[in-house]
DNA sequence: GTATATGCAAAGGGTTTGCACGGTT
DNA sequence: AACCGTGCAAACCCTTTGCATATAC
């Protein structure tokens, strides 16, 4: 169920209540992280006609209006995620593949202390940072190499 | 002209010598920043033959052996650039699309804290933080608008 | 009733791949 | 001479867009 004041804070953007806006909605905060496509089969097993189009659309829309949010984690498809989530940071391994999340008030000073010196205000809620999760940065993980496909 | 051991690099990868790889160094050498679409013109002003294909294939394999780097700056293609630069960090502004960049030791103490509390080993030539540059945040600059197309 | 949202299909960027030819070793 | 790299064209993934229909208001 979405957050409480959804439906006025489309109103408020001039935008409609549609079951799908409602559905996309729901299958972010269900998720917690969601390209457009994974948002799609969410919404799809429950409402099976839902189109592609209609999740890029609803999600640009509810970005624009503050219900989510989303940041690149990478080569591919962004992620979104709700606004009443914790904020936090990706830290997205490049040797796995796995996405973790850490609170982002680690990255406060340093970003804070990036403004003094640039005066460039940083989004917090959009920042992935690429590197070696834990298990693939350890001497010789054999776990790496097993997640992902071998080649390459 | 590449970085004196370019040649020797590409050998010891087992990989061969041709003039389109030189040609692709110096490109990204020369543009400091640039999309492979970008190094593909910067490339073509010398060479008219050379093809995106080639362009990919050897960014890709320069990656590999470590004379250059990518990162993601947004939605939009990656950007390249040779690791012989100073080692920095992209400050993205949604506002202006301008990419600015500063040096990456203004994060190091930060990214060192992080890998103590999470394990996690961030690549430092990978970052691009969004948000909005110094003009873009002024309380109420018409530049903002402006350098970008006015709708959206 | 009117304007907005949706579904569908086609088009659009960016990137990858298969294949035959040409160049490096 | 053998193999790798290239150009070309087709295929691919992700995203956007045009249009007629359906729906919220």
């Amino acid at each position: 169920m979405p957050s409480a004041h959804w439906e006025q804070q489309l109103r408020l953007g001039g935008y409609r209540i549609t079951p799908q806006r409602r559905l996309v909605l729901e299958a972010v905060e269900r998720l917690g992280h969601g390209s457009p496509d994974e948002i799609l089969s969410e919404v799809q097993r429950t409402s099976a006609g839902v189109n592609l189009s209609t999740i890029y659309r609803n999600l640009e829309m509810l970005e624009e209006v503050g219900l989510v949010t989303h940041s690149h984690l990478g080569h591919g498809a962004p992620t979104y995620h709700s606004v009443d989530d914790h904020v936090h940071i990706h830290l997205v391994c490049g040797i796995c593949d796995d996405v973790s999340s850490v609170d982002a008030v680690v990255a406060q000073e340093f970003l804070e202390q990036l403004r003094l010196t640039t005066g460039f205000v940083t989004d917090i809620t959009h920042i992935a940072l690429q590197g070696r999760c834990a298990s693939c940065s350890a001497p010789d993980s054999a776990v790496a190499v097993d997640k992902k496909h071998a080649d390459h």
